[in-house]
Order: structure tokens, then C-alpha cells, then sequence
DNA sequence: AGCACGCCGACT
DNA sequence: GTCGGCGTGCTC
């Protein structure tokens, strides 16, 4: 007797047998399922077949019915996903089901809309193709499709060989090739322009070229960091490298952060890689993200391009794997599954046998970590391309400085020998809205959050007090709700307020504020980066949206208006974000032959750390960063779990976790260490109260040991559902 | 998660 | 006397 085990789409830790469907022909592993499941029934994923059960026979149910002809995902693909699963302890079921398309994870049968294609047979081989020298048009097609075992739809097979119907006729008379189903694509076949501008391609230089040598010398797995400056032409390290993986037939997968990121380098893609390309992110309708990752499946688009979420797809010929901005935040998923996608990717190159590249001007300290102890390869593009220079780097110390809204007299100066040359100035300032906070001038009232221990933004445009982290909104109020005065006033300065203050002071100069409230409308982002390229905004304000990855060659002056909350912030990570953001948006410096300098303000100008990365650069700031991670024994040369509770009082939490700690003391620790429980830095937020246990060690084994025992007992843990609480594994954030 | 069962407070 | 609160158990 078969038994089928099925994950099924619910927050639970195993996967369930079932009776195989009473149709029994057609079931496989990889294929979506309906199951009764309790009282309701649920959809599920087939995820292994046995010969026998330890449940009860009794209780075992009939799978009710398949919603696929042919299996969604193969075995290589379900083994990352649940090896994901496992690491990052998320239910197989929630992790199998947040791989897919949103569309599949309901229980609609599967409406692919199939083509026809073509592909070889197992008859055929190189030999038979030899002896097809005397019909060369069915040679030629045999030989195309003998590169892709999966097969090739019709519209793909003309725009390679023109009209071949006749000699595929032929094909398949001799038994060569046969019909096979491929996924419809998106809009008419994607068959992007092959190589239109070819007369634009780079040369590339000698350490380019390197690199690109080392990776296509490279035989199954391997690791590499492609570490270079902003503006070195890493872009063109992957062109070179994509293109040179779709020669061998291979698929590539190339991750980005943040979906803001993906039509530029699509665009870029699009014109030097001759071979269908789909993009995958969550600004994709439903059905377009269906059809692309099918087609990706398929084995038809040999390119994807996408953000975290994109790890997971399906693709049954991948030869490469790019992690664009590897050390960017957003490459992990903070909530629910927590993965990262950089990591996985490391794995999942692991498992497909073939090359890994994470890129980044400014890489992780655990990514240098791994390039140091061998275990990648660390390639250094240290040269702009183009021979643009590095940006110049200037302190200025505002301590007991006048400021006009925030900006200081050496960096107001610069702003207009800058402008007056007819160059740009970009002013980055993280913090939108018009201030921070509103205060009685009288009472000392100021605008806290009901809802959360944080202060109310002001934003002038909407006549509001907004708070940044639950979203709630007040009207502005006219009088100090507390003593009636009339006299309140905004402290400190967001983008809205210093937009005005720039406006008085350079009237006529056109001005741009970036940052999202003033990006919301779709396309508008890209409207104002559009325009400031072509120079319309000699002033450009904005926010960490201004700092990644986009090319403004006119800006010969970068001003940071407020570095020194990313100096001392509560995360042991707040000095590596810092510098990352750092030379991030000192990169939109200087692109162009125009030399690019960055006037830096802080009240902290000994900063050690801050010395060394402006004077001595990224690399120097990593080293000595990561001399004091391993003084302090912290990441990369520990692994750390967070548990974290979230209630609606600030007790239940701190019980939960205190008996966790005193279940994972008694499940003896060994070499673990449990820091906590202790409240998160914004301990109300949204109207709960949030808490973390900290469980660390030198090594990831007797770490996780200890979770896959503190786990099942902390879910038999009396009163466990009265709170939420969840676990995150390498966390990036404490709270 | 979802759903049912069960045991205690204020209502037609 | 019941309607319904949520605390607990279970799902092959």
C-alpha cells in the first residue's frame, strides 16, 4: 500500500500521509493536491511517497483530488525549499507555499495554458546528428534543440532557424524529436533585440577581465565576492558572465535587493543578452508573476531577474547564480519564512553544482568573513570604470555650529559654488516629513505615538501628525492638547522642512525632494530620476531612495546632512549600515570626469570607525569593524538566534520568554548562550509590547541543536498561543 | 491557521 | 435557564 506525505498549507511543523487520490494513475511528487484536512480541506503539496505509515491506518484519508497534470516543482526544487524550511524552522507547508506564485497557493487546477514545443528525443544524440550532413536544415534544427533537452516552443525555434516546419516534420518521422508542453509566455514571446547597440560595449579592463576568467574557469560550486568600488562595472562582470553561462545552455538567476532596482538593470540586460528574460518581483499582477516563473520552469526563459522571493524558482538548467548588493537588508525576509535569499543562494548553488557570485561595493562583514577564510573567492575591482575618480571626503563638525535647518555654513557654501558652476548638489537626509517631532513651547507637550514609545512626525503637506511605525494619523492640532497654548513648534528637521528652507534660500533654483511621500504615485520616482539625470534639478533632496544604484552624473557634491544616529544606534550593526549607506550614496558622486566630493556632518567627528572609512575606505573600515566583532565575540564569529515574543501586555511576553530561557537552560545549553529576555528598543509598537531572548554560540551545530529542542517544547508550552512569538535564525535585526 | 469542544459570566 | 467569551486540542 502507498502512502502519500503532503504539506499542506498550514503553520505546522510536519508534513501529513494520505492515501494516494482514488484516480491513482496520475500523482508525483512536486504536485499541488486537495486534501481533507480536520473538518475543512486544504491544498497541499506532494512531497514524498512511502511504503508505510505510522499512523493508524484507519485514520488515514484519500488525497481528494490533483490540481496539476504534470508536477509544479521538481525534486532539486523542493529539496531547497524544504531544506529552507528546516533551517530557518518555518512549517514545510508555509515555506513550500511562499515559494509559489500567490496565484498557485489557492486551489484553482492549474490553468497553464500550454504550448506546443519541440525537443530531442532520447534516440538522439551528436552521431545521429552527423548523419543528417546531407538535409542541413534539419541538421540545424536537431542541433539547436539538442542544446535544450527541454525543449523549444515554435515562436523560439523561428526566431533562431526561420521557418523550419518542414524539417521538423522530418525530425520527428526519423524519431528524433517530439511534441512537448512549454508555458505560454507573457506578451507575445519575449524575444528581446539581439544585441542592438553592440558598438556600446565596454572594454573591459584588466581586472574585469580577471574575474570574468576565474568565474567561466570555474567547475561546479564555488563562491565568489565581487567586490568593487561603486561605478568599477560589475554590471558588466555579470553581462559578460551571463552570457557566457547561456552559451554552455545554461539558465541564470539573478537576485536584486529591491524591486526598485530590477527595470534598470532589466533595461541594461535587455540590450546585450539575446535570450528570454523574465522578470520576478511583487509589483508583478498575479497571472504576470505566474506565467513568468512557469516559464522559467519550463526551461523557456533562461534568464530571471528578481528580488528575495525569486530564490525559489524553479529553474532546471541553472548554471549561475548573482547576488547583486549583497549586503543590502532587504535580501532578507523579515517576517514569516525569515530567509535570506543571499544565503540560499549560496545553497542552492551548492546543490545545483554551480557557480555563486554576491556582489557589492560595500560587502557584508559575514560575506568578507567567508572571502577570508578561504571559503570564497575574493575578486576586488578597485578602478572606476571610465577613469571617473573616487569622491573626495570632508568632515564637518556641527558640534556648537550655527545650522539653518540642519545644514551647516560650509556645506551652504559649497551648495552654491556648486550650483553656480551649473553642477548638481544631492542632500541626503533620512528622515521624511517636515519634523520629527511637535512640541509645546510652553508646557514641554510633544507628539508622542498612543500606540507605540515613539514620537509623531510632523508632515506639513498633509496637515498631519503621522507616526512612522503603526501609521496612525492625527490632524494637526491648532493648541497644546495638554496646556492649550497656541505656541507649538516642530523640532529638528525631516525632507519637507528642509525643501523649504532650501527654497528661501536658492529662490529660482529647481529643487527635487525624493522620498516616499513624494514617490507614492507609480512611475513618479522614476519620472524625477529621469529628469534629474538630464540636469532639470541642480538641487536634489532626498532620502535612502536617493541612495541606491542610480547613475546622476551631474552631481559633483554629495552633503549628509546627519550621520550620527547610524554611529551609536542599538543594533551591533548600526556602524556596518552606516557605512554601507555611506559610500552608497557617495557612489551618485562624481560618475561622470567631474571629480565628486562628500561633506559629511556630525557631532562625532573622532568616531574611530568613521575616521578610518572615509580616510582609508570601505575595505580598511570592514578589517577594523570586524576586529571588533571578534573581540566581542559577535557575528559572523558567532551565530545568533532571536526568539521573539509580541503581546498584548509587556508581562505575557516577558513570562513566555523567561520560561523559554529556563527550558533551554534545563535542555542543557552546552555551549550556547542566552542573552535576555530583554525588551526591543521600541518596546510598544502598534499597541503590543515586544521582547527578545537572545540565544548565541561559536558555532551554528550545538546552536541549532539546542532550538530543535526548545521548539517542540516551547509549542507544548502551556499558554504559548496567548501571545505571538516565532524565531528568526541569523537574525539581521534585533529589534 | 482554522475549527470544534468545553467550561464560566451576564442576559432575553 | 441559554448566548458567547476565549482557552485548549487536533488536524494524516
Amino acid at each position: 500500500m502507498a502512502i502519500v506525505q503532503v504539506a499542506v498549507a498550514a503553520p505546522l511543523p510536519e508534513v501529513f500521509d494520505y492515501l494516494p487520490p482514488p484516480d491513482v494513475s496520475d500523482y508525483d511528487i512536486g504536485q499541488r493536491v486537495v486534501v481533507p484536512f480536520g473538518r475543512s480541506r486544504r491544498v497541499g503539496i506532494i512531497v514524498g511517497c512511502r511504503s508505510e505509515s505510522a499512523i493508524a491506518p484507519d485514520r488515514l484519508k484519500p488525497i481528494e483530488r490533483c490540481l496539476d497534470q504534470a508536477p509544479l516543482l521538481s525534486a532539486a526544487d523542493l529539496a531547497l525549499i524544504r531544506w529552507a524550511a528546516d533551517y530557518y524552522r518555518c512549517p514545510p507547508g508555509e515555506a513550500l507555499f511562499s515559494a509559489l506564485p500567490s496565484r498557485l497557493r489557492r486551489p484553482v487546477p492549474s490553468s497553464e495554458q500550454a504550448l506546443k514545443g519541440w525537443r530531442p528525443t532520447a534516440a538522439s544524440d551528436n552521431g545521429r546528428l552527423q548523419q543528417l550532413s546531407r538535409a542541413p536544415r534539419q541538421a540545424a534544427t536537431l542541433a539547436a534543440l539538442l542544446t535544450r533537452p527541454l525543449g523549444l516552443d515554435d515562436a523560439a525555434l523561428r526566431g533562431q532557424l526561420g521557418d523550419c516546419r518542414a524539417a521538423l516534420k522530418a525530425l520527428e518521422a526519423k524519431g528524433l524529436i517530439e511534441r512537448c508542453p512549454v508555458s505560454k509566455p507573457t506578451d507575445g514571446p519575449a524575444r528581446p533585440d539581439p544585441a542592438a547597440d553592440s558598438m556600446l560595449i565596454p572594454r573591459l579592463n584588466d581586472e574585469q577581465q580577471r574575474a570574468v576568467e576565474t568565474l567561466n574557469q570555474a567547475s561546479g560550486f564555488n563562491c565568489f565576492l565581487l567586490d568593487g568600488v561603486t561605478g568599477s562595472g560589475k554590471t558588466e562582470v555579470y553581462i559578460r558572465l551571463i552570457n557566457s553561462t547561456l552559451e554552455r545552455g545554461q539558465q541564470i538567476l539573478v537576485l536584486v535587493p529591491e524591486i526598485g532596482l530590477t527595470p534598470q538593470l532589466a533595461e541594461r540586460f535587455s540590450h546585450r543578452i539575446s535570450a528570454e528574460s523574465v522578470v520576478l518581483h511583487s509589483g508583478l499582477a498575479e497571472r504576470e508573476r505566474e506565467i513568468a516563473w512557469r516559464r522559467a520552469a519550463c526551461g523557456q526563459a533562461r534568464l530571471v531577474l528578481g528580488t528575495r522571493s525569486a530564490i525559489f524558482t524553479p529553474l532546471p538548467e541553472l548554471g549561475l547564480v548573482i547576488v547583486d548588493e549583497e549586503h543590502d537588508v532587504s535580501l532578507k525576509q523579515q517576517d514569516g519564512f525569515r530567509y535570506s535569499a543571499r544565503d540560499l543562494a549560496v545553497r542552492r548553488g551548492q546543490m545545483s553544482q554551480c557557480p555563486v557570485l554576491l556582489g557589492s561595493a560595500t560587502p557584508s562583514l559575514e560575506t568578507l568573513r567567508n572571502a577570508e577564510r578561504g571559503r570564497y573567492q575574493h575578486l576586488q575591482l578597485h578602478r572606476r570604470a571610465g577613469g571617473a575618480q573616487a569622491p573626495r571626503f570632508l568632515l564637518a563638525d556641527i558640534r556648537a555650529q550655527p545650522l539653518i535647518t540642519g545644514l551647516s555654513h560650509a556645506l551652504l557654501t559649497r551648495m552654491a559654488e556648486v550650483i553656480e558652476a551649473g553642477n548638481q548638489v544631492l542632500l541626503f537626509l533620512n528622515r521624511r516629513g517636515f519634523a520629527p517631532v511637535l512640541t509645546c513651547h510652553d508646557c514641554g507637550w510633544i507628539s508622542v505615538c498612543q500606540h507605540c514609545d515613539a514620537r509623531m512626525t510632523l508632515h506639513r503637506g498633509h496637515g498631519q501628525l503621522i507616526c512612522h511605525h503603526c501609521g496612525d494619523q492625527r490632524p494637526l492640532p491648532v493648541q497644546c492638547p495638554y496646556c492649550e497654548s497656541p505656541d507649538l513648534r516642530p523640532l529638528g528637521q525631516g525632507t519637507e522642512r528642509v525643501e523649504d528652507s532650501l527654497r528661501q534660500r536658492f529662490p529660482g533654483i529647481p529643487l527635487a525632494r525624493i522620498d516616499r511621500d513624494n514617490t507614492r504615485r507609480k512611475g513618479e520616482l522614476e519620472r524625477l530620476l529621469a529628469a534629474a539625470r538630464d540636469g532639470a534639478y541642480p538641487i536634489l533632496l532626498g532620502t535612502q531612495m536617493l541612495a541606491k544604484g542610480h547613475h546622476l552624473p551631474g552631481v559633483t557634491l554629495v552633503g549628509i546632512l546627519d550621520l550620527d544616529h547610524g554611529l551609536y544606534g542599538s543594533d551591533f550593526r548600526a556602524t556596518e549600515r552606516m557605512a554601507q549607506l555611506l559610500i552608497q550614496v557617495a557612489g551618485r558622486a562624481g560618475r561622470a570626469e567631474r571629480p565628486g566630493t562628500v561633506l559629511v556632518q556630525t557631532r562625532h567627528p573622532d568616531h574611530p570607525l568613521l575616521i578610518r572609512l572615509l580616510r582609508q575606505g570601505y575595505s580598511s573600515f570592514a578589517a577594523a569593524a570586524l576586529n571588533e566583532r571578534a573581540e566581542a565575540r559577535l557575528p559572523p564569529f558567532s551565530f545568533q538566534a532571536l526568539l521573539r515574543a509580541d503581546s498584548r501586555t509587556e508581562q505575557l511576553g516577558f513570562d513566555f520568554l523567561r520560561d523559554a530561557r529556563a527550558l533551554a537552560l534545563a535542555l542543557e545549553p552546552g555551549p550556547v548562550e542566552l542573552w535576555g529576555p530583554a525588551p526591543a528598543s521600541m518596546e510598544r509598537r502598534a499597541g503590543r509590547f515586544r521582547a527578545q531572548l537572545l540565544l548565541q554560540c561559536s558555532q551554528r551545530g550545538p546552536l541549532h541543536a539546542l532550538i530543535d529542542r526548545l521548539l517542540p517544547a516551547l509549542r507544548a508550552h502551556e499558554g504559548h498561543r496567548r501571545l505571538r512569538w516565532s524565531i528568526d535564525i541569523d537574525p539581521q535585526e534585533s529589534l
